[in-house]
DNA sequence: CCTTTTAAATCTACGTCGTAGGTTTCGCTC
DNA sequence: GAGCGAAACCTACGACGTAGATTTAAAAGG
């Protein structure tokens, strides 16, 4: 707890302070994440945060740029066709939000406009668009995915402080279907789960594409 | 400003609490709601508020419990087939949203395991039972669906305080395939773009349904 | 080597928040 | 009309985000 006098540096960055955010939300969750509390993990007055990033807002923004550089690593090599490009960046996208399941709803409520999550988009667009798909669908297909994505994984990782929680008994009467679908429903968050609806997507996509080019 | 004197009723219950936490995040945005403001608007005491809801994460269950009920009237005749199910029930909850921006990104983080949400899944797996789709897949499809609906929605209404805000001006040299597509992304949040993204993934169900059909 | 500047970090303080605990008052039943 | 339960209020506490002023070590200039 020795702190330090005022004036000797304490090595403050954007980087470094980032980096404890986003342990400190990985551990304790959005909700008792605070400007206060990070800047005791530093072992920092709370006001030294505040040269480096502007406030709360910027600094849930370079959390969120934080965890989305994780992603952009693994691209793979161009030579594969849309499909693949495709399945590899929700595979990655996949991982991060398992990696930082606390941190993840930022993601899908800030707009995400960084630079690499321009250069995820573009290499998808590209991709198709290399593959002869239409145009509308070239323009459509990445924005359904990412949607598809961001629902699903926020309700895997469930969003709030703890997690998707145990599923509910259901009422047999009242749903009988959903009763019925009961074991097919069980591997909800499993991998072959999320294959399979990435699939449904995918699947969507090339339809389209197929049914866009003969009229 | 009158404040009541204690004992005498100021008829508050739970509904009439909910309603007004309602216009309040519809009016101010989540970032601003709070019990204390919210117990300024209904002319009424912070600690009444608690008489009727446990504290202020129960209240924003009562917030988006009270929107997602707005969604469940208009349910439509019974005798459709189960993309027209499917459909209605994506514009309902579509039109909810844009109704309640601000309170959007609340039921894309709760586990919705109300009456109203369990009913209306249940319409969706019975219609597609009914309509002889294999089981796995009326397991997933609608689990599909409303994870397209909330990532797309949250994109559109913005989840934040202030909207989707503006797309910045993208470099056309770093990203030369979403320039060239700039005019086709242009309508961003339209009833068009909607509804061509929704047939994307019911056309990836429908066809997931006939390639699992014949094996 | 001494002075001046500069930037980093700290300290203080204000208004707001969620809510625990205690108190007051109304309307009801005996 | 005495007693009681419920509804509302009052007070208070700790934590929060952050504006503004202050301190100090290190870099720059002579």
């Amino acid at each position: 707890m020795a702190r330090r006098t005022r004036g000797t540096s304490a090595g403050l960055d954007r980087e470094r302070i980032a980096a404890a955010a986003v342990a400190l939300v990985d551990r304790d969750g959005l909700e008792r994440f605070g400007v206060r509390r990070l800047a005791e993990e530093l072992g920092v007055d709370p006001m030294s945060i505040y040269h480096h990033i502007r406030g709360k807002a910027a600094l849930l923004d370079a959390v969120s740029e934080a965890v989305l550089a994780e992603v952009a690593a693994d691209a793979g090599e161009a030579s594969s066709g849309w499909e693949e490009v495709a399945r590899r960046t929700a595979h990655g996208y996949r991982d991060m939000a398992y990696r930082h399941p606390k941190v993840f709803p930022l993601l899908t409520t800030r707009a995400q406009t960084s630079p690499v999550a321009l250069a995820a988009l573009e290499r998808l667009f590209a991709a198709m668009r290399a593959a002869g798909l239409p145009d509308q669908v070239v323009a459509d297909a990445p924005m359904v995915l990412f949607s598809f994505l961001n629902g699903h994984l926020l309700a895997r990782t469930g969003g709030g402080p703890d997690g998707p929680g145990p599923m509910p008994p259901l009422d047999a009467g009242a749903h009988p279907t959903m009763a019925a679908l009961a074991p097919l429903l069980a591997d909800f968050g499993s991998a072959a789960e999320f294959d399979r609806m990435l699939d449904v997507v995918l699947q969507g996509i090339r339809d389209r594409a197929a049914r866009e080019e003969t009229p």
